[in-house]
DNA sequence: TTGTATGCGTTATCAT
DNA sequence: ATGATAACGCATACAA
């Protein structure tokens, strides 16, 4: 009862136990150097009898690496972290990695904190989705030290790290376009849209206008209104401003307020476009209680597939991202980094699919 | 360009840069050990000039402790464990602590090599919760190491460690009873029920019926069957084994299949319990594919409230586990256990909130 | 209050 | 192929 203190049975016991030196030990237990296999039986047979556990603190301290990789997500509670991190997960587990999970909250100095925290552990490697995009000292220099760094999600200017996203921009254009193809004119958008440094709607309306944008280190939210605005022009439509639900923050309350602006409004839009999951529920929430009839009243499309999407009335088509999918490959790239590939920063833009349901419908008034 | 390499800025350094020993610059900087307010300065400053950061492996091989917390998730993707993990998260990064995360998919063999990678690293403790809930040796001797173990959802009967668990039983009884006096007498379950070490399902009726059952090591899905059983006891109603929709695994397809059988059938139940979120879903997408209204066809309480349950049709009932809590309680407890407390194991039973919503009636034929 | 010396458990560098 | 021994970066007993 008094020897409820750690393990410490440390290598050097058992080599004392098989009778060699701490070196040997080391060498079979550790997997490098060599030994005749009769040397090899008695130590791990001894590591066995006394319950050896290495102690990877130890070897990270020396050999400077700890076989586990940090990642910043916004909020591990959405199902869109949850998925990536899955995705992350799996990947290195197989490569016998551990993984430091944080919470970000989308706040950059909790994002300070936490990779600070991260990097005086002695992660080989960080795997983040960014809360900001523009200066981010704390990440150019972990770049600078050598610590490997694969963003995810959203990527940032002018920092040599991959990245691993996906085609918001292309893949709102193509909601869109169903929408105008099936003949709306007047299509109202739900998004985030908090910050963009370059001023409001209109300025970016007019930024958009001058295409002088480069639309990969937008927030995806920004992305997603991007790829509005260039359907919208493809079908020669205007874009009104108003059916531009900016809800500013992250939050359920706003966007069904923002919701519960367009469709309460007169010239209320004939069809939706949700730009993310929370977004979404939110929608669905006043369209249920304000109790329009999909798709008859409005059509609908969200981004991000929720699981009600699929069986809910008529079913809600949806942009499914490939969530795991991202993880994974953020994974792989970080794995092949910590290997030493040390090529140019790759930019991977994954393509999400379309999940058609029947929330699209034709305009009642056409 | 060539200095790419790891930060290789040591206490020693910022010793020699300050003009003290290590001693002293450890001192001032791991803020342990006394020190003159000039020379405090000196340290900080020459640390900050060259970047100084600790390198908590260092620290934590000689201390003993890692401030790192090793969790073993069923899933993290399941917004059940997401939610949990959020609440792990939060209590232990106030306290300074990072978390090591891991999947064990519910098997045990998962589970043994994540339980060894993680004490291999050292971690501080174990929150985890359990694939398994009679051997488990690996957690016996854990327990048996010092390393404190807090198990999550589900207990295991002869380990000397803290559980955070919710009373199933008690919730689901609720629910049942909730149908009965609405006047329902034939009530479907859809469970997982996977395991259970006494047999199948006739054999926990029998040993119910004896009563010699501790429902607080069963598997929760087991819980809200003693709950069901209680229930219609209590009211005096029979049993009927063809009613309980044992999914046997944790699948959609195989939650899908029972429902379909309970809601195909031609005595088919007047309301259904759903017992975890996944079978609510399923059984949510059976409904309205077989075009069931609720709740005049079908009364539905689901255990687990999942997000659409709030903005569908005439709303869902729903048990709300409090997860976020449990995973705060876990990580409480954790943290009292590394500082040293040593009372007694401590079992936590949460008490879930019932949403009560429109999805419960009376049946149509009474 | 500060410095010296030693140790944490392992890998790495030499010899042999 | 194996063994002594020196690192790794920090904390700590003890001396000053």
């Amino acid at each position: 009862m008094n020897d409820k203190r750690q393990d410490k049975v440390t290598i050097t016991e058992v080599a004392k136990h098989a009778g060699v030196s701490t070196a040997t030990a080391g060498r079979v237990l550790g997997g490098y150097g060599y030994s005749r296999q009769e040397i090899k039986d008695k130590v791990r047979q001894a590591a066995e009898e006394l319950g050896y556990r290495p102690n990877l603190l130890a070897r990270g301290l020396i050999t400077g690496k700890t076989k586990t990789i940090g990642v910043v997500a916004g909020d591990i509670q959405s199902p869109f972290y949850a998925s990536i991190l899955r995705g992350v997960a799996d990947v290195t587990r197989a490569a016998g990695f551990g993984i430091l999970l944080t919470n970000s909250d989308e706040q950059i100095e909790r994002e300070l904190e936490a990779v600070q925290l991260l990097r005086e552990k002695q992660v080989d490697g960080l795997i983040i989705a960014p809360s900001d995009l523009s200066g981010s000292k704390h990440l150019q220099a972990a770049v600078r030290d050598g610590c490997p760094v694969v963003l995810i999600d959203r990527a940032i200017k002018n920092l040599a790290a991959d990245a691993v996203c996906v085609d918001n921009r292309a893949a709102s254009r193509d909601c869109i376009t169903r929408l105008t193809e099936a003949g709306h004119r007047r299509i109202g958008l739900i998004a985030e849209l908090e910050r963009w440094e370059g001023g409001d709607i209109t300025d970016f309306l007019s930024a958009v206008e001058g295409s002088a944008l480069d639309s990969s280190t937008l927030f995806p939210s920004w992305q997603r209104l991007y790829g509005y605005i260039d359907a919208l022009r493809s079908a020669g439509l205007p874009i009104d401003p108003d059916l531009i639900g900016r809800v500013g923050v992250y939050s359920s309350e706003g966007a069904r307020k923002e919701t519960q602006r367009l469709l309460e409004w007169s010239e209320r839009p004939t069809a939706l476009f949700t730009a993310d999951g929370l977004m979404s529920a939110a929608a669905m929430d006043v369209i249920t209680s304000l109790d329009l009839q999909i798709p008859r009243d409005l059509s609908l499309i969200c981004f991000d597939d929720l699981d009600w999407m699929s069986f809910i009335k008529p079913g809600i088509a949806a942009v499914v991202q490939p969530l795991t999918e991202m993880g994974e490959a953020a994974a792989r790239l970080m794995l092949s980094r910590i290997a030493g590939d040390d090529s140019a920063p790759q930019y991977l833009a994954l393509q999400p699919k379309f999940a058609a349901r029947g929330s699209i419908a034709a305009p009642l008034s056409s």
